[in-house]
DNA sequence: GCTCTAAATGAGATTATTTCTCAATAAGTA
DNA sequence: TACTTATTGAGAAATAATCTCATTTAGAGC
């Protein structure tokens, strides 16, 4: 049911406690393949621990984003939502509804690799968004 | 000096007015090549035209995405930025110092045919962003 | 150029979002 | 089990975004 990409895990070897609080969280992104919004985060955590505070949300969010274990990332509306960092990401997002799809294909590997050397860069991961429209929008 | 790229024509043959506001924003928006937060856009908007209101920023930017002329963004920080909606985008994020390079050599259009052909969709733009670390933070 | 009208504006109020503070709690170590 | 220090929750404070409404004005028509 939930498949767990190890952020209790990493969080703990960089030191860091594991509290109920932070394991809500973790298991909040884990069950999520959603971009999910702070206020997301906070009320499917609540479910899972009652306490869960905002501010631990926001200084949940940014430690995993310190850590490289999330990327915060604008899909169609002003809101901050958060991906795993690990992997790439690709999203076809329609302009008109703002649907949002996830495709895997993506070869753009020997880009990276041709960038990564000539601008001396190491490329840790990537995100990949086309805008159009959908479908049904056009 | 200016490098337009012509909003306030693609403004006007919207049905929209052309005011000193208006004009403000679009001036700072061609003249920077940087990704502008609404402070910024406000502040340099000011220098131009000093009646420029907050408020005003905030439409105008709404209007100009609604359009598909301008597209928000998120760099390293919870901060709203806008870039040009014509053409792609292609960053080189570092996660360390947040230093932010532009790459113009950019290869996914066979990507983009076959997603097009694939999903049905019908692609306008795009934003790829590789993550890692730059020269200087490795 | 002048008049008219609807669109657009500015200023500040309001609301929402994010960050901060600090006393209380509890995870993990010994 | 006790201790230490990181972490937390709750609300205050700060910041950002949106809304309201009286006033102004761009652009169309004359």
């Amino acid at each position: 049911m939930v498949i767990t990409f190890g952020l209790a895990q990493k969080l703990k070897s960089a030191g860091y406690k594991l509290t109920p609080s932070r394991l809500a969280i973790v298991e909040v992104l884990e069950s999520h393949s959603e971009h999910l919004c702070h206020n997301q985060i906070l009320e499917n955590g609540q479910k899972i621990y009652p306490h869960l505070s905002r501010a631990t949300v926001y200084r949940t969010m940014e430690l995993l984003v310190e850590l490289h274990l999330m990327r915060p990332l604008y899909l169609n509306d002003p809101t901050q939502r958060f991906v795993s960092a690990a992997g790439g990401h690709h999203h076809l997002i329609c302009s008109n509804c703002g649907a949002t799809f996830e495709f895997d294909h993506c070869t753009i590997d020997q880009l990276a690799f041709d960038l990564s050397v000539k601008y001396h860069f190491q490329i840790n991961n990537h995100l990949l968004e086309f805008q159009g429209l959908c479908e049904a929008c056009q």
